[in-house]
DNA sequence: GATATTTAGTCCACAACATAGACTAAATCG
DNA sequence: CGATTTAGTCTATGTTGTGGACTAAATATC
């Protein structure tokens, strides 16, 4: 149920919605955000001073908009007081970032492990060093940081914070957020989706509306963003494309089925045992007819399954991230041919294809905006956060 | 952008929790609904006032709860004034209800029509007429019909009101809302999402948490419940269940593509031209072990549709209705079959297959379902239309 | 250069709403 | 019958946003 409004929730939501506009439609006057908000003058000018007092808002100069009159101050977001952490445990290595509340990156790092050699508790107690190492470093910088998110290969249970079961990484049944005991508040998530969130915050993913990010890796996940949020589905488990069924009669999967895509698209179908992404795309790029027709092969068979996707889930773009990114240019056509031939006729607008604009850091970035995210949605909680903050 | 709080949402937002609150847990006295909502008894009262000044709650005599003290009077949703007005068009009937805000069916017509023959114009002065004698008789029941919604076979544009292309009916590019010229708010919507509304209003829904309900008919659609609101994707166009892939080198479909649900699995691939699903049922418990066989096929290629859409979209509970509530007996087992293979050794949740329990009125009282609970989700909006209403 | 005009931002009296706690009402328990 | 318990109302108060008057700082016009 939705919680009762009362007068300190009127406050919280005004904050969210003047935080909210300044996210989005950068440096705004005073005269500009009531406008825009719907709100008096009187009362932005109150709630802008509350966010300039917690360091989330600043002022930054005189705007004269070319008319007469007087100029007014343009407000934006401030990035010297709140920051988030980002971490991500993966199959090879770990990775932390630090980003602050205009979505800068302060920080990024990644470190190279073979964490299928670790066992779990180590793996976490590595990933508890990153992250105290990365919050000295943001507190040097000024930052409080307001929370932490952790990217994991697997579906994870949020409210738990623990990992049910991540083949990849050879874990079962490990609890994550207790055994980290970060001085910070810590979920966890799926890598897929953090990714796919990244992809929104860190990429193109402010000019695509609602878009499906797909995550190929070992495994192909799918992250679904729709209104700037992610679809998660009614455990959580939403948006496991590598699964879906491409022919039913195809190969036999790890997961006990038949024929689903990662059979035919996963990284272990494209590259043989001992090799990387890195030696398909040599042979690609010097013309391996070979090489091109395995892609060509799996890009159809994404297609299949995108044609499936879009038939359930109307995304209005696909971008194509993990493996898929450096494979695009011999990926995506079979793929985005198969999609037209078989949604041309029934759809006005077929979902367009696209690249991947960050890196193999999506997950970790998504994992610290998501933090930020959430401070935008609601300052008013992170007020008394960071209003004793440090110098200023 | 979240529209910005003034004293008015406060107050509507107040109204919406405590009208919330009488909808899901029954009547409740002001006493009780201070406690749940976590408002004072103070605000519940004014409240609970305006709520039964406007026809939307009433007393229903003295409530002990076991306990000594006052007894305190029970307040209910009160479905003495408010109403809402649920039309449909289909193939071979129009339908329309009339539905109170306690969400009891006070009215439930069908019309028989060949609406093949007849051209979009007539179709919709045939559901003017219908849907005009529908508020007539609310009338005269004393309710005020706030708003009404239009059910189609087809995927409509709920901004315009129109209707892109519904081959079942052969239209194309119509626009309903302007055309049909009703004293109230008009709204369309896609017959699929509506019958899952229906069931989750009018069936076994409100047990259910999330879910996936399929319409088999000719075509197959699917809406996906979650939260308690429909899932609609980027364009309204998701739960096209029916062009999932089942067999990318099947027979051709009608979509264009090859191997879709519907040429397994639809109306057309199950009966024969010129029979209906009666016809075949009678086949069925007549012990035809020809047909039991093709119900069986249609099953697993269900099985490996749902599969993919558990993968992608995960729902909790999987309703099937239209045409495969009749022949559950016969299709669930073969598909239940298919997911449990292929889902089993992941999942640690299977979804559980159930049948619909509202019959083929799910999408009508689905269309009227969604009117009530839009007054329910924002009484405040819909005080002043019902508070010069009738007698009382 | 002085004055009018325009726009930005602040100030102050006020209104809308929820709150807290005192108060009244109506039941059961001893 | 009085004590206790719970329901519901009443009144004073606090928090928040509003509207319009006001000040501030620029350009336009004469």
């Amino acid at each position: 149920m939705a919680p009762a409004v009362r007068h300190e929730a009127m406050r919280a939501g005004n904050l969210a919605v003047v935080l909210g506009e300044l996210d989005r439609h950068g440096p705004l006057t005073r005269a500009a955000l009531a406008e825009n908000t719907g709100l008096t003058k009187t009362t932005v000018s109150k709630l802008v001073g509350d966010l300039i007092e917690a360091g989330m808002a600043v002022e930054s100069g005189a705007v004269r908009d070319g008319e007469r009159g007087r100029p007014g101050v343009a407000v934006r977001l401030s990035g010297h007081r709140v920051a988030a952490l980002g971490l991500e445990i993966n199959v090879d290595y770990l990775a932390a970032c630090v980003v602050d509340l205009s979505r800068s990156v302060r920080v990024l790092r990644t470190q190279a492990v073979d964490n299928r050699a670790a066992s779990p508790q180590e793996v976490i107690a590595g990933l508890r060093d990153l992250g105290a190492a990365m919050l000295d470093e943001a507190a040097g910088l000024g930052l409080t940081v307001a929370g932490c998110v952790v990217a994991l290969p697997g579906p994870v249970d949020r409210l738990t914070g623990s990992v049910h079961s991540a083949p990849n990484l050879g874990w079962k049944d490990v609890a994550v957020t207790g055994a980290l005991a970060l001085p910070v508040p810590v979920l966890v998530d799926n890598e897929a989706n953090l990714a796919a969130l990244g992809e929104l915050w860190f990429g193109s993913g402010a000019s695509l509306g609602d878009f499906l990010h797909v995550s190929g890796e070992i495994g192909i996940g799918a992250g679904l963003v729709v209104d700037g949020a992610l679809f998660r589905g009614a455990h959580g488990f939403a948006g496991e494309l590598g699964h879906v069924v491409v022919s039913p009669d195809g190969p036999a999967c790890r997961c006990g089925g038949t024929g689903c895509l990662e059979r035919y698209a996963g990284q272990d179908a494209l590259v043989p045992p001992g090799q990387g992404i890195n030696d398909l795309v040599r042979r690609l790029q010097a013309g391996d007819p070979g090489a091109a027709e395995a892609c060509a092969r799996a890009g159809a068979a994404l297609g299949v399954a995108l044609t499936t996707a879009v038939n359930l889930v109307d995304p209005d773009t696909i971008v194509l991230g993990g493996i898929f990114a450096p494979l695009y240019p011999w990926v995506s056509g079979p793929a985005a041919e198969a999609m037209r031939a078989r949604l041309g006729q029934m759809r006005a607008h077929v979902p367009t294809l696209a690249v991947s604009r960050v890196g193999g850091d999506a997950a970790t970035l998504g994992a610290a905006g998501q933090v930020i995210q959430r401070v935008i949605a609601d300052p008013g909680a992170y007020l008394d956060l960071t209003a004793g903050g440090t110098l200023g």
